[in-house]
DNA sequence: AAATGAATTATGTATGACATAATGCATTAA
DNA sequence: TTAATGCATTATGTCATACATAATTCATTT
C-alpha cells in the first residue's frame, strides 16, 4: 500500500454495533415520535422481522431490551404495548452496593444530604397535623444527643423515611427507599466516618419543634444543621 | 365443587413468570452475593445452560437484561464479566417525556428545585474563583429582572448548569443533563405555569453576589427565593 | 524477531419447530 | 336464553441446531 493510495483512501470508521444495538436504537426512535403513546401497539414480532429485515431472535433481543428498561410490556397474543415506564424501577435493579464503584457510593451519599436539605420547602408546606403527630412519637425514643451514643442507623431511617413521605413527593420517597441500601454501605464500609454529635447539634426533635412552629427557612437551614455531621466527612 | 371442598383447598398463587424472569433474579442474587466484585467472570452461556437446566435462549435473554441495565458486559470469546452499573444511563434510555405520566413529569420537576436549594452548601465550598468569573460573564447576558420578558430557558439552563458543575458531583451534573429534556417538555406543554418575576425576585446575579461575598446559608435561602416562582406553581 | 496464518473459544445471528397463554367463537347443557 | 365448555387462532415464550464473527493463542514462515 502506497503513501499516495493511503490519502486517496476516505476511510470512516465502520459501525461496530451490533444489530441488536441498531433494531433497539429504532424502536427507540419510534418510541420518541412524538406519534406513540403509553398503551399504543407496536408490531408483531414477525412483522418487526420483515420491515427490518433481521432474525426473530434480533428482534427479540431489542424489544427484550426496551422491555427491561420499562418501555414496552408484552403479553401474549396481543404482542407488545407501550408504558410509561418507571423510571425507578431501574435503579432498583442495579443499585447494587458492592459492585457500586465508591465515586459513585459517594456522590450518591451527598445527593441524600442535598435531596433532605432541599426537601425542607415541601415538607413544611404538606406537613399534616398527624404527620406531626407521627414525627413525635418516632423523636419519642430518639437517643440523648448529649451523650456519646452509637450511631442508630435504624432510627435514622424511621424518621427521615417519614420525612420523605411527608414530602408528597413519589419519586422522592421510592428514591429514599432505593438508595437505603446504599447508605447503610457506606456507614458500615466505613466509607465515611461514623457521625458524632457536638454542642451546637440540632436533632430530631428539635426539627419537629421548628416544624411545628418555625418557618421553612428555618426548617431548611436547621436541616443543614441536622445534617451537618455528615458533610463534616466531605468539607475539609 | 362443594363448599366443603372449597374450604379444604390451600390455594396458593402459581408462579407466572417466565423462564428468563427467574433466571435473571437467579443471576441477580449471584452479583449480589457479596463475594462478586466488578471485574469477576460469570459462567459461560453453555455453563448456564447446563447449570440451570434451561436453554440458551432463555439464558441468553436473562444475560441481555442484565446487560441492558449495565450490571454486566460480554465480549466474544472473553464471556460476561461484572460492571460496576451507570446508573444514570439507565435513566438517560428510558426518561422520554411524552410517554412518562404527568405525576413523574411533575415529581421530576419537584426533584429539580429540592436538588438546587439542597446544592448550595456543595457550591458555597467548592466553587473556586474561576467559576464564579466564568458565572459573572453568564449572568453579564440575564435579561433585565425588571422588565416582562419572555422566560429564557437556554439563558436558564446556562446558569443552572454551570451551579450543578460545581457542586462538583457528578451524578448530579448528569442528572441535571438527563432531566433537561423533562424540563423543556413541562415548560413547552404548559404543564406548569410560566414564570413570572415579582419585585422580591432573586436575579441570577444577585445568587452570584452571594455565592461571592455571602454564606451558605445566605445562598442557600437566596436559592430558595429564586426559586419561588416555580414553587408558587405548586403551593396553594 | 516480527509478521502471518490456522485453530480455538465464546458470543452473535439465523432458522425452524413446538409450547403456552390470551382471545374470540361456536357448541353444548341447564 | 344463558352460562359454561371446548376448539381454533394468534402472538409471545422456549428449545435445538447450525453457522458467523471477534478475540486469543500458538505454530509457521520470512
Amino acid at each position: 500500500m502506497t503513501d499516495t493510495y493511503k490519502k486517496s483512501l476516505n476511510i470512516t470508521a465502520v459501525d461496530s454495533s451490533s444489530l441488536v444495538d441498531k433494531v433497539e436504537q429504532i424502536l427507540i426512535d419510534l418510541l420518541i415520535s412524538e406519534k406513540l403513546n403509553p398503551g399504543d401497539q407496536i408490531p408483531k414480532e414477525l412483522e418487526l422481522t420483515k420491515m427490518l429485515g433481521v432474525s426473530r431472535t434480533v428482534i427479540r433481543e431489542a424489544l427484550n431490551r426496551l422491555k427491561t428498561i420499562g418501555l414496552i410490556e408484552s403479553t401474549k397474543r396481543k404482542g407488545s404495548t407501550i408504558k410509561s415506564p418507571d423510571l425507578l424501577f431501574l435503579l432498583r435493579k442495579s443499585l447494587i452496593p458492592n459492585i457500586l464503584d465508591q465515586a459513585t457510593l459517594k456522590d450518591i451519599f451527598e445527593l441524600r444530604l442535598v435531596i433532605e436539605i432541599g426537601m425542607s420547602d415541601l415538607i413544611f408546606e404538606r406537613a399534616t397535623p398527624d404527620d406531626i403527630k407521627e414525627l413525635e412519637e418516632i423523636v419519642k425514643f430518639e437517643p440523648d444527643s448529649t451523650k456519646e451514643v452509637l450511631f442508630d442507623i435504624d432510627h435514622e431511617v424511621k424518621f427521615h423515611g417519614k420525612l420523605y413521605q411527608i414530602s408528597g413527593n413519589n419519586t422522592l420517597l421510592d428514591f429514599q427507599t432505593i438508595l437505603l441500601p446504599a447508605f447503610r454501605y457506606v456507614y458500615d464500609s466505613r466509607l465515611i466516618e461514623s457521625p458524632e454529635h457536638d454542642s451546637k447539634w440540632v436533632s430530631h426533635q428539635d426539627l419537629v419543634k421548628i416544624l411545628k412552629n418555625g418557618s421553612a427557612t428555618k426548617l431548611r437551614n436547621a436541616m443543614r444543621k441536622h445534617l451537618d455531621r455528615h458533610f463534616r466527612g466531605y468539607f475539609k
